[in-house]
DNA sequence: TTATATCCCTAAGATTACAAGGGATATCCC
DNA sequence: GGGATATCCCTTGTAATCTTAGGGATATAA
């Protein structure tokens, strides 16, 4: 689960996906920039891999949570940016609350004495 | 990811490993009574199949972080019971690390205005 | 005797992340 | 000019681990 050289983690599977709803929400972004926001949100804790970066963009795509279009970088550069669609932002709040009772199942089974 | 019917959550794949060795450092138990008192302790929020839960007690035991022995219940049935080892301990307190450094590092991407 | 709870287990299927590639361009520095 | 680095896109293969859906057996209560 840890990765040992770097202090980064290995993602849960099923966590990806909130995590990319929750930074478009911001407003659109390319892969690149989704990657690198995340990095530098969690200084270094999570690194979106490229291999399940765009997949997870295309799954979400074609869930019609997100939309993807053609555009040009700050730097000058052709990139697709994603943007948030509304279907998107209802399963963020719905990921997010998800992700609430997660947290909160794991840490009445965490904390002490429960048997 | 949300189960409808009931209010159960799926299991996100790499956090049972650390669901049952919590539940075993409070002594041995064997696998009904681990996914019973998994699924009381979250108030029905996690229910463990059986089709995770004895695989992931021998992926467990193979890494020696519990040992299994056969004994007999409170109601009178032959049953497996698990133990935690030294190693399974030190492992839980790992997994402990592990499991709040992602909740810190998904709370950092999920608090808005990270962008 | 039927249902429910208690106990064990496996096999198939799906999902989804990582690893490891490939390709292209801009910019900075020597 | 040339090389390294950062910026951008993507696919394929592999591994891990969960859910679903079975199978089997016994005790007890209605």
């Amino acid at each position: 689960m840890l990765r040992v050289g770097d202090g980064s983690l290995e993602l849960l599977k099923g966590t990806l996906d909130v995590l990319l709803l929750k930074t478009l929400s911001h407003g659109p972004l390319h892969g690149y920039a989704i990657s690198r926001s995340i990095r530098r949100a969690t200084d270094e804790a999570f690194t979106v891999e490229e291999g399940a970066l765009y997949p997870a963009l295309r799954r979400l795509e074609k869930r019609g949570l997100v939309e993807a279009e053609w555009g040009v970088t700050d730097t000058g550069r052709e990139a697709r940016f994603y943007r948030l669609t509304g279907a998107g932002e209802t399963e963020l709040a719905s990921g997010l609350r998800t992700w609430h009772r997660y947290v909160a199942a794991m840490a009445r089974v965490l904390a002490d004495g429960h048997p």
